[in-house]
DNA sequence: AGTTATCATCGTAATATTGCGATATATAAA
DNA sequence: TTTATATATCGCAATATTACGATGATAACT
């Protein structure tokens, strides 16, 4: 198949494997520590930076956009991408939750 | 291609991307979900629960293991699979450092 | 208008993932 | 020892992902 059931789960399950999906490449993790270290930065910083092609790096953002966590700005001709501030603290808090529950709790082995 | 260049990342970067990639499918967080609320189960149970095939759930829970989330200990003629507490703490801190840092900068857009 | 710079999108090849039926393995019970 | 139960593994088909060259689109500069 190849195609997971995402009708069975959750929305809240789905979402947050979505984003667990999205931060699970190493391009995209250098990219948003890229974008972090700068404090935003444009396309071609990250394609001298990581070493992959221009197509590759501009597909990597779009997947990232796709889930807010990063927002891009016009500037002349090239673009400004940097983090969403919100969107970041909100992943942030998910997944402080999600990691916080097992520890309050005794595991059976 | 299908295939990540993972060569030219840090390992730092590699660790944490396959960690967001094991968690990101919906099957495996609603696993992980059931393991903590029922404080460990058997394979079956998660069967019954999500609606997969044995197969299926067998091999989210292989790549589970694979990065040490969860550890299974034999019971009779059952397993009983629960949650790597060091380990868990281990990621918890480790998304926790990932999170924290670009909320102390300014970004420029 | 023509040129250059920057980024997005298309198309494609190689590889990975997902899901499941069938089968293998291992333990417990009869 | 046979049978039932529980899980792992194999093999396959469908689909997704990754990477990149080629091509578009847009904006600045000449």
């Amino acid at each position: 198949m190849g195609i997971s059931k995402t009708e069975i789960f959750t929305e809240e399950q789905n979402r947050l494997a979505n984003l667990f999906k999205v931060l699970g490449h190493p391009a995209r993790i250098a990219i948003l520590q890229h974008i972090i270290k700068e404090e935003g930065c444009i396309c071609n910083d990250l394609v001298d930076e990581l070493g992959l092609a221009q197509a590759t790096i501009s597909q990597h953002l779009k997947e990232l956009k796709q889930v807010d966590i990063i927002q891009g700005t016009i500037e002349g001709k090239s673009i400004c991408y940097c983090i969403n501030q919100n969107v970041w603290k909100e992943i942030q808090e998910h997944c402080q939750l999600f990691f916080e529950e097992p520890l309050r709790k005794i595991s059976c082995c």
